[in-house]
DNA sequence: CAGGGAATGTTAATAGTGTCAACATCGGGC
DNA sequence: GCCCGATGTTGACACTATTAACATTCCCTG
């Protein structure tokens, strides 16, 4: 109790000490409710998941670090486990992200059959570019979740899908149907491709980051990278 | 204290009452030494991780089911994460052998290049057998594991492989240096090639244990596998 | 422009976990 | 025969998640 976490007074406080800028609502104001504890939660756990992965996402280091009793997390989040949900989603979000980013860095350049082929590689790229950048982001990101379990469970029809992961899968999608579009691919191996590629990239990202890979170097993954990207694309390109 | 964990000598005679058959080293006897610890511990966490994976693998837990206290195991292991890794190690050997029984299945028969280009598929269903019949030590078998990481910190050149996860990944690469042997792979393609391989299923069975794909029936889970076997050797077999 | 209810935060307490230190008991080798 | 090491137990500490009860503040309604 004596070296109990800061109460929210002492971090109101600690606030107006010109430490750093008023992240309350108000400037200086020492406020009882902070204002905006959700995100604050959420941008402190997703720093304990950048190094440590899913299990540093820990409710109450998350709410010590805001400054913030424990169970103040509650107000906000049923459990630890929404906590990790949400954190897990904005990981999916940066996963696209980076993906968007690789595809754009060639869009509309070269717009014919090997432009559309060498879209599928910039999306791997991207996917492994996060995967190394943030390994534990991505961890989070694919890490087992009773919450999306549920909705999974639940929902045997997702009509509507919020979650990021459907989105970067939607980039892969269309990036694939270029490629039946240019002729580079029959529509017979266009099904299920998606799978295909997915568990490509997610494997390799596996390896590297906690399997027998983890010790190369960026170089190596890198050519690693290209020749699985190679026969994957070989495969596709079979007729 | 009251319901407290049930005492060494509490677990001695109820090994005489009839229950079962007495798994101590003699017959009966109430014995204050357990005699194979280690081994019942390693039983009782397997069958912990095989419903709930990784997060399952309670040391406490383990020690309770065998009748012991719990720190009784730190005569035997290190701390729960060794625990984990020796179910992990486990995990790993059983599935080398789903993946040796799927290849022996056809072995020998059929020894011409088809035979080979159907082994490595017989393995990719091995694997995939193993991951949904075992669904909570396959994760276990390829969960983050502080000990491996360890292992590959320090030592840089893995001279001799005591993991079966090395085993399994070598029984992956004869069967692709067989496709090159039959010529139904060049030798630019074989670089690299399993970790391709490796990545495809294992990027599978993420997707259908915890992944996108884990509401299919297992039917539609053998028909995408197969797909997907069927662009990975397209790509093998190009040259 | 009150005042009261809802939102938000705090303390206290329970239950479960990993781990260490100190103590107890068995079993095999001198 | 006996003693020392291997093995198991108790007790304790430091974490964790989570709930219940209490406190404060915001803001909306009368």
């Amino acid at each position: 109790m004596a070296d109990m976490e800061a109460t929210a007074r002492a971090r109101a406080e600690a606030m107006t000490d010109g430490s750093g800028p008023d992240k309350g609502k108000r400037g200086g104001k020492r406020t009882y409710h902070h204002g905006d504890l959700r995100n604050a939660l959420i941008v402190a756990a997703t720093d304990l998941a950048r190094d440590g992965g899913p299990e540093a996402v820990v409710l109450r280091a998350a709410a010590r670090r805001v400054g913030v009793s424990p169970t103040a997390a509650y107000r906000h989040f049923a459990g630890q486990a929404e906590l990790l949900h949400a954190v897990k989603e904005l990981g999916q979000q940066r996963l696209t992200e980076s993906m968007e980013a690789a595809g754009a860095s060639l869009s509309a350049r070269e717009p014919g059959p090997d432009g559309a082929e060498e879209r599928v590689r910039a999306l791997g790229r991207g996917y492994l570019a996060f995967a190394r950048a943030e390994p534990g982001l991505y961890r989070v990101a694919f890490c087992r979740d009773e919450f999306s379990m549920e909705k999974l469970d639940g929902v045997i029809d997702p009509g509507e899908e919020d979650s990021w992961g459907f989105r970067s899968f939607g980039i892969l999608v269309q990036a694939l149907d270029a490629l039946v579009e240019h002729g580079r691919m029959t529509e017979r191996r266009r099904a299920g491709a998606e799978l295909t590629a997915w568990a490509t990239v997610h494997g390799l990202a596996t390896m590297f980051l906690d399997g027998p890979l983890s010790q190369l170097t960026s170089e190596e993954i890198d050519a690693v990278a290209e020749r699985a990207f190679d026969t994957l694309i070989a495969g596709f390109t079979t007729p």
